[in-house]
DNA sequence: TTGGAATTCTGAACACTGTTCATTTTCTTT
DNA sequence: AAAGAAAATGAACAGTGTTCAGAATTCCAA
């Protein structure tokens, strides 16, 4: 093993050691409250250190962007095993929705954040247009079994993410509070189901 | 005039000049480079005085999120005069995402942002209630005319509201670059157009 | 009109932020 | 062991929201 082969591990052992403590003081804290002196102090390195493995804070966010991708496409993985397009569609929605609920701040980061956005769209949304890809897919599938019939496929996916991210999103921001006597999952569950009824009459 | 009275008035004044130069400044620069220092400078005060008329920054964006909402109820009054409830609806999606479009950092603001959201649930979302009561209570007139039969009002709405959401929020966070050879706004006019299929036909 | 009280305003100070860079420390090669 | 390269440091810069002692102004009774 030559050294410059330990040296490079050694440069990718030190970005895992900083985006696993981003990580957990992110999901602790919340990326207003995770500031590179934080991440810093935590894996015991000055701040100036950072910046030698990620050019800028956003650089940091945008690594655990494209891990939250990975984690949803994850989570995707079990769809393949549902025979009937539409139940994929509707399995699809639940497991979106579900990795929204249980991973806010992913979520946040992923879907509504502004912050890690700065960098070239190609290699920044990479899984993103994966996933997007994965939803696309599943309606032509639900279109080959003659659903969705005539229904452009950019503008029904788009219809479809958005109704799905909008509940996430509310969610995700507080504003369910809105409904003072009903709790925000089951808000959410609710709605999940008049979209269902919607998908399934259009 | 008492001296009572004018003090309270110049007070008043005050705070509009401080709320003025904000909004000014937040519709340029955005939120983030809205700073308490750059409002000062721009009414030729000093950073404590602003102090002396908003608790903190926050504030003064909930001062503007309130106008947010009294904007948005004002473009819905023209609603009033379409007679048919389904039509009402339609008409009032489409003003909810017009809204959107033309005022991307107040739609931002009053739906999206974290930021002035730490204050006392009540007196924060008194006009966005109105407008939420304004939503439920066309629906409960589709229900009257036979639409959305068996619906609950609550989950519907938020169904609905969640679906316009999603769209206007993916596109004032620029997640609508996912579809790169279609422009957002088409995206979310051809969107709107699906959702009004999927909503007659429930 | 004047003097003291009340109000209003100031701007320096505090503790923080992301980022840079000359300097020091550590490692590698000769 | 000495020279050179790589890595880490931490002070410095320009910015942030917020506070508060003191200065400036306004008010009102004597």
């Amino acid at each position: 093993m030559t050294i410059a082969t330990r040296k490079q591990r050694e440069k990718e052992e030190m970005r895992e050691l900083i985006l696993h403590a981003a990580k957990n003081i992110f999901l602790e804290k919340g990326y207003a409250e995770t500031s590179i002196r934080n991440i810093a102090e935590k894996i015991e390195y000055s701040p100036g250190t950072i910046y030698l493995y990620f050019k800028e804070k956003d650089s940091i966010f945008h690594a655990l962007h494209q891990e939250g991708f990975r984690k949803l496409i994850g989570t995707m993985l079990p769809l393949q095993y549902v025979e009937d397009p539409f139940e994929r569609l509707k399995a699809m929605g639940r497991i979106y929705m579900d990795f929204a609920k249980q991973n806010k701040d992913f979520y946040d980061l992923m879907f509504i954040m502004q912050a890690p956005m700065n960098m070239e769209k190609d290699e920044c949304w990479e899984e993103g247009d994966k996933a997007l890809d994965h939803l696309k897919q599943v309606i032509r599938d639900c279109q080959a079994v003659g659903r969705f019939e005539g229904r452009d496929v950019d503008y029904l996916s788009f219809t479809i993410w958005s109704a799905m991210h909008g509940m996430c999103a509310l969610y995700c921001r507080e504003r369910c509070q809105a409904y003072e006597n009903v709790d925000a999952l089951t808000l959410m569950d609710e709605g999940y189901k008049n979209l269902i009824s919607m998908m399934a009459q259009i």
